[in-house]
Parts: structure tokens; C-alpha cells; sequence
RNA sequence: GCUCGGAUGGUGGAAUCGGUAGACACGAGGGACUUAAAAUCCCUUGGCUAUUGCAGCUGUGCGGGUUCAAGUCCCGCUCCGAGUACCA
């Protein structure tokens, strides 16, 4: 009987269906286990072979992780706020919903005939109100929360008020924007709004007015990790930097957190270190300089406290809000100038073209080390974000100081021993402090001289403390996410406004759905295209707002026109599938205590610095809540590798329709022109096929090689443009998916990019057609008996246990495949068919190919699901081998290959050795002087 | 520039602790069955030399080193990929 595939997995998908096979529930009696896809973004272009390789790996794992008796958890769903579907209705007027929602209809389609174990029950999609419900919840709770840096978690603001109302800032030790001093009688006498504005310096979820990278072609702002070399990771379009009033998440109160818990997580080292990065923790000193003849102090940052005595000019930032101050009256004309210049530039310009510039303040600084003045300079190359954006120059042992000095001929004082900074800066943190202080320099008494840079960065930072010229200080990279966005297609804020200030709607109000517009762009007075939707602000906000607040009703009060950025809904996803209808919180203490959270994560690397910061951070804060108990997300991670296109190419000879074949082309003059790979086999050209392909090629000519038309190919990005997309509907009608599934995992490990190549997928489909034959002979006979199997049969079959059960741990599904061909290959060759050998055979196939599994399983008589069996365990007793091969050589030189017994001692080989014919002829009047057995059947035999 | 990966046949890739390369698959070549094709099965397949017997040399990006033994460890390079970029 043919193995008929199309009938096989219509008949398993529908009893899927109708079984609720993958249905879960908690379940005290069984062991969690949480398996966890990056959810999609359902764009209008529909999957192709690359997308479904993590859901692949992940469905296997999940599956075999039910098949040891795990209550598996295996949700999917849709990210589904998103530019394109916003830009695809400015195009077309077409509402995005209804883009959305086709477009989850086809990724849907495309993947149900992959077969995968998702509890479609659990379902969540996040423009779903029911769903963006728990994001504004969230949303609400960091508004209603400060971060105390004392217990280290996020605490409700009321108890900060209460602080405030007694003590004023006395005392304090929390997370800000910025150091505010005030007592509480002062507090007190605030009015509402300035209580307001004062929280908002404290707040987790806060409006802020920061620089923000503002995108003027999709008129909106954007978020660090969404802007790429200056432009925009959608679209790339410019960025430039701006200064507005934003939503903020104060993200960089978590930034110990987020570094100390990457600990504690099973990532890969490259993905932690590319979150260090991001993280950027730098423990350093804070410094304060004073002008000269003047009060003004201004502090800066540093990493090397130890060249306070090489400090020959200071910078600011040219945002920094001491510019003013220092400039003085002679210089106010050319640092305005200087400011003007540096505001046009955009960021990419001054990635672009990093020249040196700057300019003089007129005033000077005292370093507080030597009393001695120092000019204080003005420059781009310092940021206003980082550290305090101001900093003290020491040109030789910095080389951006160094360029800037050199630039403009400002000193440059060598403080370590035996440095040459003639031609560059010697930034290394190594080597013996030398001039100081400098002979005959004032000093505060501090010496350095002598001691190495570690030595003399601890002494500076005991001095500065003691003599309190500032404080030591750990500095992050990491900035406050920007939660704003000037967009439709994003939840809305639960927010309206009072006196300017922002007030959440009440809790009981929510969701607060997205209005109807009835345009997708900016309105005429420049709001976001929210502002469009004045219906929907009387009538939903004003009436929530109104009746549930019990808020005078004459008010008209103005709503948050901005929409929340992409990684809002994704950022909590993973713990509302846990329990995703629940309609009274986020997810039940019942179910999040037995989900707990995710055990693996599969998805790719592009996240490392987006998605799976927030989550964490939003993670970390729910937990702070008591909500999540889980302080880490995501236990484990695995990045699946891209999947390239491998592109086709035919080769036109310069002005004329005819193409050559890839070897003779270099005869003549050509252009390769990319080709539908679709239209090609293993690199053959099917040219009838190809002169349809499009109308100028209907009459093309070929000259062939060996009668056959050879394109050329690369590897490339799978593209439409490249027509290297294949698309995975296409190979499941023509092989099946247990066929797809089985080559995705078989072409290399899962985190490796590589590209596809259908050619191969012959050798998948030819192996599952082998087993089939193991069931069913050519005749439509069922082979398989009831019966003793062999010992043979045994070794093969538990050899492939072994194998199976240690790749999948490992996540090395390309060699388990191998081994399941060659255990194929042996059984049929022992032309197996006892019933518990193939019934083992099965159940470890299930999760890598469960349509014909279950079809095989059933045949064998079994009335539950393959899902419901039990992974079978191997037994040592059978892979033992009665005798081994072993490689004996003499002296590391000649070789012989000897049969010993399995359990051969150093004594027997030394016997055995002797006594071999060949080897005792090499032997002859030699001694043997040691015996090593090494691992892997190797004996060295020492004679001498 | 810095950080982290990687480089193995015509192709995708195996090789767990250093154990004597190239598993498995594709492709290619040859053969069987067939009127023919498809399907299936068998043989060969890193390179070079030898070939009606054995076999020999060479070989994991390049150059050194450690070791009885190196794709694997160490030192110095080349190239490729990813992340990051005035972070003081």
C-alpha cells in the first residue's frame, strides 16, 4: 500500500480537532513543562519556509516533553499592532483591523497543516481588547508605582506621598529623573498640579520631556532598539533628535536587576553579553568642578579617577543645560553659532562624518586637585544622555580627548610611565602612575605617583569621598523606554487629562477600546491621527471617565491622543496564556502558580535588545506586585537560525533574448537575472517553464550544456524581489508536512542560519517512505507480528533510544534524523516486524513527524494517541558488543587493528598483543615497556 | 575600533572528554528491473598515485607549537558573519 500522506494528515488533523488532543489544563498530579514561540507578527506576504523552523523545533520539544509525562504547555498567537498594516491604511484607506485580521486567517491556514501541538484554545492576539485589557493594567500600575532603591522593587506611589506628607525628600533613596530636594511643608503647600508634576519625577510609567529619536516620515517617535544606523529599523527612513513631552517607562530603575538576573537564566553567552552591552553598567566617580570667580559648580562623570592630574580642558554637551551659564559674553556669539550647526546635524549625520568640532565657553574650571583653571570646552563628541553630560578631558589616556586636543592645540599631559602619546592616546587601564601630582604642582594631598591605575582609581575614589568632592556612582547605559507613539494602530492609553495633567481611568473601565477614524494620518493641527476621533472622546472616555470617577459632568476632559509602542503587547503575553479568558486579572495566582513561567523560549536573535528587555523589565515589575511569581521570564532560550533563500540565476547574453548556461557563460558577454526558483531542479532550468514565466521570455533562445539549461546560484536574503521564496503550503502538497518538518530540522542545527535548498528534501521523503514500508508491503499486506524481536533488532532499536533521547535534549535534531535513517535502513535489512520494536520506533518519531505516527501507531492496534504514549527508556545490555575493535600501535607508529574481548584489562591486550602473529614480528627482541589504553579502542604500546 | 561567533568534499552538514576525519543526506557517475519513464534496489564517490590483490601519499582557512595522538588545546595571522559604537 503507497504511503498517502494527503489522507493521512486530514484525517489526524481533523481528530486533533475533535479529540481537543492538545487541549491542557493545570493539573497538580503532572509536572509542568512551558514551551514558548515567539509570537508573529502576521504580515501580508503569509509564512515562508524560514518561519516555521522554531515553531518546528519547539513543537518537537514539547511534544516529547508529553511523551515523559509533562503537562506541556504550547500556545501561540498573534503580535498584531504593527506599522505595516497602519502604512498599508494610509495607502489604501483599508482598515487595519481587517488587514489583521486576514492576515492571521492565512498564517493561520499555513500553519494548521503543519501539524503542530499549539492549544489553540489559548489563543491570544494583542489587539484584541480583551487581551490589551491586562497591557493597560499594567500600564496603570507603573503610573501608580515608584521604585524604591532601598528594598530594591517597585512600591505604590501612596506610600511615597505619605513620605512626602512627613518627612518631605529627607531620607530618601529612590529611583528619579532628577535629585528634587524639598521638605514637607513645602510638599503640603503644593498645589494639586505641582504634587502632580512632582510625582511624575518618581513614577514607573511617567511623562517625561526627554530627546527622543523622532521619525518625521512615519511622524512618529521611536524607541532606542528601533532605530538602526540613524534610520528606521520599518522603512528606514531618517531620525533626528527632539525634544518632547513622552510616556516613559523608567526601564534603568531595573538596570541591576536585569544584569544580576541574566545569571540566573539559561541563554546563551553571546545573547547575555549582547544584554550587558545594552545594560552598559560603569562603575565610576562623580566629580564636582567649580567656575572660576564664580558659584557655579557642575559635576561630571568618570571611569578612570585616577587621571584627575592630566585633566586639560573640561567639555559639555552641547544640550547640556549648563551651556548657557558658562558661556561668557565674548564667546556668546560663536557658541551660539556652534549650537545652531550642531542642531541641524542628525544623528546619522554625525555618525557618518565624525569630524572633530567644538567650541570655547570663555570660562574656566578649577580642578579641585591641583587649584589649577581649565578652560571649559563645548563638542558633540559628549552626549547629553550619558552620565552627566559633562566630562573632564584627559587627552592622553582618552582618544577622543586626544583627537579633540589635538584638533586645538590644548595640552596633553602623559601620566603614565613610559606612554608615548606623541602620536596617539594610551587608553589601556595598565601601568605605574607617574607626575601625580606633577613636581611643584599644588596639590590637595592626594599622591598617586607609584601606584598602578587600579590602585590609584581606589585611592582617588577613598579621597573624593572623604574630602566630599563628589561620590562614587555606578552609571547604566541603559535609558527609560519611550512608551508614546504618534500612531493609530496601538493600544490607547487608559488616560485623560485635567489641569495638563495626566489621570488614569478608573480600573473598573477597562479596556478602553480604540476608536473608529476615519483617517490613519496626523490631524491638520498636527496631533495623532487619535485626534481624529472626537466621537469616540466624547462618548466612550467622557462617560467612563465621568460616571465611574464621579467627576463633575460639565468638564470636558482632553484624552491621550498617543498610542502605546509595539513591545507593549508583547511584553506580558506569556503569562496571560497561562490563563488567557480570565476577565478579573491578568492571570490567576491558581494558574501562574502552576505555569510559573516559561521553561523554553524559542525565537530569534533580532529581540535581543527589544523584546526581551521589556518583557524582562515588565516582568521583574509584576513580580514586584506579587503578580508574577517568577522574578525571570524565560528560563531557557534557544535562537533559532535564519533561514536564507538560495537564489536562482540565468544568464542573458548583453542585448539579445538569449541565455547561456552557467558553464559556458564566460564566453560571452552577460547579466545574470535572478530566476523563480520554483521554475528550477537541482540548478536544471525547466525552460518551457521559463518562457511562460513572463511575456519577453516567450521566444527566448538557450545554448545548453549536455542538452540541459544550468543556472548559477547565491545565497540571499528570501525575498520576493530575489524569487527565492518557498513557500511551505507548496512542499506539505507535495511531500507532506511530516516530510517539511523532518527536512527543516534535518538541514543543520536550529540555531544556525543556513539556507534552503529543496534539492535535498528527496532523502527525507525517501526515509519516511521506508518506514512505511516497514508496515506495509508493496502488495498492501500489514507486516508487522506479534514476536520475540532479535537481538539485532534490539541493538537497533535501542542504539536509536539512546541517540534520540540525548539529541533532543540537546537540540540536535539534524543527527537524531540520521540516526532514525540508519536504524531504518537496519530494520528493514533484518526485515523487522516485531510489533514493540516498531511501536518503540514510533513513539520516538511522534514529535519529529506525528501525522504518520499517529496513522502507524493506530495501525499497530494502540486505541489512544501517539501523544499519550510513554517515551521508551534504553538498556545498555543491548548495545554491548562482545567483542571491540581495537587500534593497537607500537610507539605511536604502526598500526594494527586487533578483535578483543568487550572487557579486555591492560593484562589481556599486553597477552593478546604478543601473541598476535604480526605484532610479535614487529615485536621480535623488543621489550615492552608500557601498556596505555585510551578511550575510544586505541592501545599504545611503548617498546623499547 | 571593541565584543562574541565561525571557516571541514561539488552541496547541507557529522565527529560527546584531544583518539587517528568526512556519519547521514543531496548531487554526480555506473549498474539492475522496465518497451520506456517514474518508482525501487545495488555499487563508486575528499584529492593524488596504484588498481584483476593488497596499498601508498596527502588532506579540516594560513603559519608555528604542545602531545604517543590535534578539525578539537596554545601562540601569531587571513577571511566571513553577528552585535555594538563618540558611554568618558
Amino acid at each position: 500500500m503507497e504511503y498517502n500522506f494527503r489522507e493521512i494528515e486530514k484525517k489526524w488533523h481533523q481528530k486533533w480537532v475533535e479529540n481537543k488532543t492538545y487541549q491542557v489544563s493545570e493539573d497538580d498530579s503532572r509536572k509542568k513543562f512551558y514551551v514558548l514561540n515567539m509570537f508573529p507578527y502576521p504580515s501580508g506576504a503569509g509564512l515562508h519556509v524560514g518561519h516555521p523552523l522554531g515553531y518546528i523545533a519547539s513543537d518537537i520539544y514539547a511534544r516529547y516533553k508529553r511523551l515523559q509525562g509533562y503537562n506541556v504547555l504550547n500556545p501561540m498567537g498573534y503580535d498584531a499592532y504593527g506599522l505595516p498594516a497602519e502604512q498599508y491604511a494610509i495607502q489604501t484607506g483599508q482598515h487595519p483591523a481587517i488587514t489583521t485580521v486576514n492576515n492571521i486567517n492565512r498564517y493561520r491556514e499555513q500553519l494548521d497543516k503543519i501539524g503542530f501541538s499549539f492549544d489553540w484554545s489559548r489563543e491570544i492576539c494583542t489587539c484584541d481588547p480583551q487581551y490589551y485589557h491586562w497591557t493597560q493594567w499594567a500600564f496603570q500600575q507603573m503610573f501608580k508605582s515608584y521604585y524604591c532603591n532601598r528594598v530594591k522593587k517597585a512600591r505604590p506611589i501612596s506610600e511615597l506621598v505619605k513620605a512626602f506628607e512627613t518627612n518631605g525628600t529627607e531620607g530618601l533613596d529612590v529611583a528619579c529623573s532628577e535629585e528634587l530636594k524639598f521638605t514637607a511643608a513645602e510638599w503640603n503647600a503644593m498645589s494639586e498640579k505641582q504634587q502632580q508634576e512632582t510625582l511624575m519625577n518618581y513614577r514607573i510609567a511617567y511623562v517625561g520631556e526627554t530627546m527622543v529619536n523622532w521619525c518625521p516620515k512615519l511622524g512618529t517617535v521611536l524607541a532606542n532598539d528601533e532605530v538602526v544606523d540613524g534610520v528606521s529599523e520599518r522603512g528606514g527612513y531618517p531620525v533626528v533628535q527632539k525634544k518632547m513631552k513622552q510616556w516613559c517607562l523608567r526601564v534603568s530603575a531595573y538596570a541591576q536587576r536585569l544584569l544580576d538576573g541574566l545569571d540566573t537564566i539559561d541563554w546563551t553567552d553571546s545573547l547575555k553579553e549582547t544584554q550587558r552591552n545594552w545594560i552598559g553598567r560603569s562603575e565610576g566617580t562623580e566629580v564636582r568642578f567649580k567656575i572660576k570667580d564664580s558659584d557655579v559648580e557642575f559635576t561630571i562623570f568618570t571611569t578612570r579617577a585616577d587621571t584627575m592630574f592630566g585633566v586639560t580642558f573640561m567639555v559639555l554637551a552641547p544640550e547640556s543645560e549648563l551651556v548657557p551659564t558658562v558661556t561668557t559674553e565674548a564667546q556668546k556669539a560663536e557658541v551660539e553659532a556652534y549650537l545652531d550647526a550642531t542642531k541641524k546635524r542628525t544623528e546619522r549625520e554625525r555618525i557618518a562624518d565624525r569630524r572633530v568640532t567644538g567650541v570655547f565657553s570663555g570660562s574656566y574650571a578649577i580642578n579641585p586637585m591641583t587649584g589649577e583653571a581649565i578652560p571649559v570646552w563645548i563638542s558633540d563628541y559628549v552626549l547629553a544622555g550619558y552620565g552627566t553630560g559633562a566630562i573632564m578631558a584627559v587627552p592622553a589616556h582618552d582618544s577622543r580627548d586626544y583627537a579633540f586636543a589635538k584638533h586645538f592645540n590644548l595640552e596633553i599631559r602623559p601620566l603614565i610611565e613610559g606612554c608615548d602619546v606623541s602620536e596617539e592616546s594610551f587608553d589601556a587601564k595598565e601601568g605605574i602612575m607617574i607626575n601625580s601630582p606633577r613636581e611643584g604642582m599644588n596639590s590637595c594631598g592626594l599622591v598617586l605617583n607609584g601606584l598602578t591605575v587600579k590602585e590609584a582609581i581606589a585611592k582617588t575614589k577613598e579621597f573624593v569621598k572623604e574630602h566630599n568632592l563628589g561620590r562614587v556612582k555606578v552609571n547604566f547605559r541603559l535609558r527609560d523606554a519611550i512608551f508614546s507613539r504618534q500612531r493609530y494602530w496601538g493600544e490607547p492609553f487608559p488616560v485623560y487629562y485635567k489641569d495638563g495633567m495626566p489621570y488614569m481611568i478608573d480600573e473598573d473601565c477597562l479596556p478602553l477600546e480604540l476608536p473608529e477614524v476615519d483617517k490613519f494620518l496626523p490631524t491638520e493641527t498636527g496631533e495623532p491621527p487619535l485626534g481624529h476621533a472626537t466621537r469616540w472622546a466624547w462618548d466612550t472616555v467622557n462617560k467612563q471617565v465621568v460616571e465611574n470617577s464621579k467627576i463633575d459632568h460639565q468638564t470636558i476632559f482632553p484624552i491621550e491622543l498617543n498610542t502605546m509602542p509595539g513591545f507593549a503587547g508583547s511584553s506580558a503575553y506569556y503569562l496571560r496564556y497561562m490563563d488567557p479568558h480570565n476577565d478579573k486579572a491578568l492571570v490567576s495566582k491558581q494558574a501562574d502558580g502552576y505555569w510559573q513561567n516559561v521553561d523554553l523560549y524559542v525565537g530569534g536573535t533580532e529581540h535581543a535588545t527589544g523584546h526581551l528587555i521589556y518583557s524582562r523589565f515588565w516582568n521583574k515589575f509584576l513580580f514586584d506586585l506579587g503578580v508574577s511569581i517568577k522574578e525571570e521570564p524565560f528560563q531557557k532560550l534557544v535562537n533559532q537560525g535564519m533561514i536564507q533563500g538560495r537564489s536562482n540565476f540565468v544568464y542573458r547574453i548583453k542585448d539579445t533574448n538569449t541565455f547561456v548556461s552557467l558553464g559556458l557563460k564566460d564566453q560571452y558577454d552577460v547579466t545574470p537575472i535572478h530566476v523563480d526558483v520554483n521554475i528550477v531542479s537541482n540548478d536544471v532550468l525547466d525552460v518551457e517553464a521559463f518562457k511562460n514565466w513572463r511575456p519577453e521570455y516567450n521566444n527566448a533562445e538557450f545554448i545548453l550544456e549536455n542538452d540541459k539549461y544550468i543556472c548559477g546560484w547565491a545565497v540571499e536574503k528570501m525575498s520576493k524581489s530575489m524569487y527565492n521564496v518557498v513557500n511551505p503550503d507548496m512542499i506539505v502538497e507535495k511531500y507532506g508536512a511530516d516530510t517539511l518538518r523532518m527536512y527543516e530540522m534535518f538541514l543543520g542545527p536550529v540555531e544556525q542560519s543556513k539556507p534552503w535548498d529543496t534539492n535535498g528534501i528527496d532523502g527525507v521523503h525517501r526515509f519516511i517512505k521506508k518506514l512505511w514500508a516497514l508496515f506495509y508491503s508493496r502488495q498492501g499486506e500489514f507486516l508487522p507480528s506479534d514476536g520475540k524481536p532479535t537481538k539485532e533488532e534490539l541493538k537497533s532499536i535501542h542504539k536509536l533510544i539512546k541517540k534520540v533521547s540525548t539529541d533532543i535534549e540537546n537540540f540536535s535534531y539534524n543527527t537524531s534524523i540520521s540516526a532514525f535513517m540508519i536504524c531504518v535502513n537496519e530494520l528493514s535489512q533484518l526485515k523487522c516486524n516485531k510489533k514493540t520494536v516498531l511501536s518503540d520506533l514510533i513513539v520516538l518519531l511522534a514529535p519529529f513527524a506525528p501525522h504518520i505516527s499517529e496513522e502507524l501507531w493506530e495501525k499497530l492496534g494502540h486505541d489512544t494517541s501517539v501523544c499519550d504514549a510513554q517515551w521508551p527508556s534504553f538498556n545498555e545490555e543491548y548495545l554491548k558488543e562482545d567483542t571491540v575493535k581495537y587500534t593497537v600501535s607500537f610507539n605511536g607508529k604502526a598500526r594494527f587493528t586487533l578483535d578483543f574481548p568487550a572487557d579486555a584489562d591492560n593484562a589481556t591486550i599486553e597477552k593478546t598483543v604478543i601473541g598476535h602473529e604480526s605484532s610479535q614480528k614487529y615485536l621480535e627482541g623488543k621489550s615492552i615497556k608500557k601498556v596505555i589504553i585510551v578511550p575510544k579502542k586505541i592501545v599504545n604500546i611503548v617498546i623499547g
